[in-house]
RNA sequence: GGGCCCGUGGUGUAGUUUGGUUAACAUAUCUGAUUGUCGAUCAGAAGAUCGCGAGUUCAAAUCUCGUCGGGCCCG
C-alpha cells in the first residue's frame, strides 16, 4: 500500500494521510503547483523547494510536443531534466486535448489531434500515454481519459464514462507491461453532472483498481455549486484507503471546502496564472494588485504571510512591476501565491492533526472573501 | 517679406475633397473574468463642446474670414 490513512476528522470528512512515492513521502492533503512545461511558470525548482513544495504537476501532452520524448529520454527522465528530486505527477493530456486542440477526432482507439504549437498531427492512445509517462518517469501518472465538457448532454456523458473506463483498463494493462519505475497509476472518474453516471464511473474505475482516484470532468465551465455536487455524487464510491485527487481545483475557499469532503490532492493553475495577471491571495481574500488604489501601498501583499516576497517587497512596487510588464513582477506574485497555497495546506494538515479542522474551516471561510478586496484588505 | 502644410480624448491617428444620427480606431488609463496553464484572451467603463473667435447654413470637425500655436519651403 502506498497510501496510509492516519486520521479521519470526526466532524468533517477531512483526512490526514501519507502517500509514499519513488521520490519521497507526502502528507495529505497536499497541493500540487502546476508546471506544465517542466516548470511552474516563473519559478525554478529551487524556489519551490524554498517554499516547501514536495511535489509538482507536469504534463504529458505539452512535454511530448515540446521538447519531445527524445530529449527527456536523453536526460533519463523529467526529474533530471528539470532538476527536481521531489515528487512529480503528470497529467495524461486528456484535458489538454479537450481544451487546447481545435482539431481532434476521438474514437475508442484514442484521440487524434493537432498540436496547438505547430499544427502537426498526433495520435494519443491509452497505451501510448502510458509509454510516454513511463519515459517521463513521473511518480504518479494519470491515464488518458475522455474529459466531458460542460454543458454535456446525457448521451455524451455516457460515452465519456464508457470510453474512460475502457481506456482505464487498457492503461492499466499497458502500464503493467512497462519497465517498473515505481510509478503510481491513478484512475479518473467522469460522469459530468449526472449522479448515476458519477456512481457508475466510480464503481467501474475503482473496480479496475488503481493506486489512487481522481475526480475529473470538473472545472470545465460548470458553476461552483455544480462542481461540489459532482464531488458529492462521486465521493461515496471512492474507497477510503486510497488517495483522492480533485483535478484542476481550485480557489482557496474551494480547497478548504473540498478537504472537508475528503479530498486529498489538489492542483490548479490559479496561483500562477492569477499571479501573472496581477492577483495576489491573502487570508482575507484576493487583492488585484493591478488596481490603482495599491499604487502607493507600502504593505506586503499579505501581512500574515512569511514568504520571501512579503518579507521584502511592497504592494506598490509589485503593482509597478506587473503594470510595466516586468518578468520580476510575474515571478514575485506567482511566488507569493504558490507559497500561499502550500502554506494553506500546511495549516489544513495541522488543523486535521489537532482535531480542529472544522473550526479551521469555519474560521477560514468566515475570513475569506471571494470578491476582490480593496485597500482595507 | 512671400508661399505652403498641420492643430480632433493622455498619446498616435481616421473622418474634412462631397456639411447631415450619439465624432471613429489603436494605445494608454480604470474595472471585472480566468480552476488537469494562458507573459494569452475576453468583457465592461471613463476620457475630445474637433486650437481659439467670428461668419455662412435648417445643420459646421468638415465651407469662409480672422487669430494663436507648431512645422516646411523660397527670399
Amino acid at each position: 500500500m502506498n497510501f496510509q490513512l492516519l486520521k479521519t476528522d470526526h466532524k468533517t470528512k477531512a483526512r490526514l494521510g501519507i502517500l509514499t512515492t519513488a521520490h519521497g513521502k507526502l502528507e495529505t492533503p497536499f497541493f500540487m503547483p502546476v508546471g506544465t512545461n517542466a516548470t511552474v511558470k516563473g519559478l525554478s525548482s529551487l524556489d519551490l523547494k524554498e517554499m516547501g513544495s514536495g511535489i509538482v504537476l507536469s504534463n504529458t501532452y505539452h512535454l511530448y510536443l515540446r521538447p519531445g520524448m527524445e530529449v527527456i529520454k536523453h536526460y533519463g527522465g523529467l526529474h533530471e531534466f528539470m532538476n527536481w528530486d521531489r515528487v512529480i505527477l503528470t497529467d495524461s493530456g486528456g484535458y489538454q486535448v479537450f481544451s487546447l486542440s481545435k482539431l481532434r477526432k476521438m474514437s475508442d482507439q484514442g484521440v487524434e489531434f493537432q498540436s496547438h504549437i505547430d499544427g502537426s498531427r498526433h495520435l494519443f492512445t491509452p497505451e501510448k500515454v502510458m509509454e510516454i509517462e513511463n519515459v517521463l518517469g513521473s511518480d504518479m501518472i494519470m491515464p488518458l481519459d475522455d474529459c466531458a465538457p460542460f454543458p454535456c448532454d446525457r448521451e455524451m456523458a455516457e460515452e465519456s464514462v464508457r470510453r474512460t473506463t475502457q481506456w482505464a483498463m487498457r492503461s492499466k494493462e499497458a502500464f503493467a507491461g512497462l519497465p517498473d519505475r515505481g510509478q503510481l497509476l491513478f484512475g479518473i472518474i467522469q460522469g459530468s453532472t449526472y449522479a448515476d453516471l458519477r456512481e457508475l464511473s466510480a464503481r467501474q474505475i475503482t473496480g479496475i483498481g488503481f493506486s489512487g482516484y481522481a475526480i475529473g470532468g470538473v472545472s470545465v465551465g460548470e458553476s461552483v455549486p455544480l462542481m461540489f455536487t459532482a464531488i458529492d455524487q462521486t465521493m461515496p464510491y471512492l474507497p477510503e484507503n486510497y488517495p483522492r485527487y480533485l483535478m484542476g481545483i481550485g480557489l482557496p475557499d474551494q480547497i478548504v471546502r473540498a478537504v472537508g469532503e475528503g479530498i486529498d490532492m489538489f492542483d490548479t493553475v490559479i496561483p500562477t496564472r492569477y499571479g501573472r495577471h496581477g492577483s495576489a491571495f491573502t487570508r482575507k481574500g484576493r487583492i488585484i494588485i493591478l488596481n490603482a488604489e495599491f499604487t502607493k501601498d507600502l504593505r506586503p501583499l499579505d501581512e500574515q504571510c512569511g514568504c520571501q516576497v512579503c518579507q521584502n517587497f511592497s504592494r506598490g512596487y509589485l503593482r509597478h512591476l506587473i503594470k510595466a510588464g516586468e518578468i520580476l513582477g510575474l515571478r514575485l506574485v506567482s511566488y507569493h501565491n504558490v507559497h500561499f497555497y502550500i502554506q494553506l495546506l500546511v495549516d489544513i494538515r495541522k488543523a486535521i492533526k489537532a482535531g480542529s479542522f472544522a473550526e479551521f474551516q469555519k474560521d477560514f471561510l468566515a475570513a475569506y472573501r471571494n470578491e476582490p478586496l480593496n485597500t482595507d484588505g
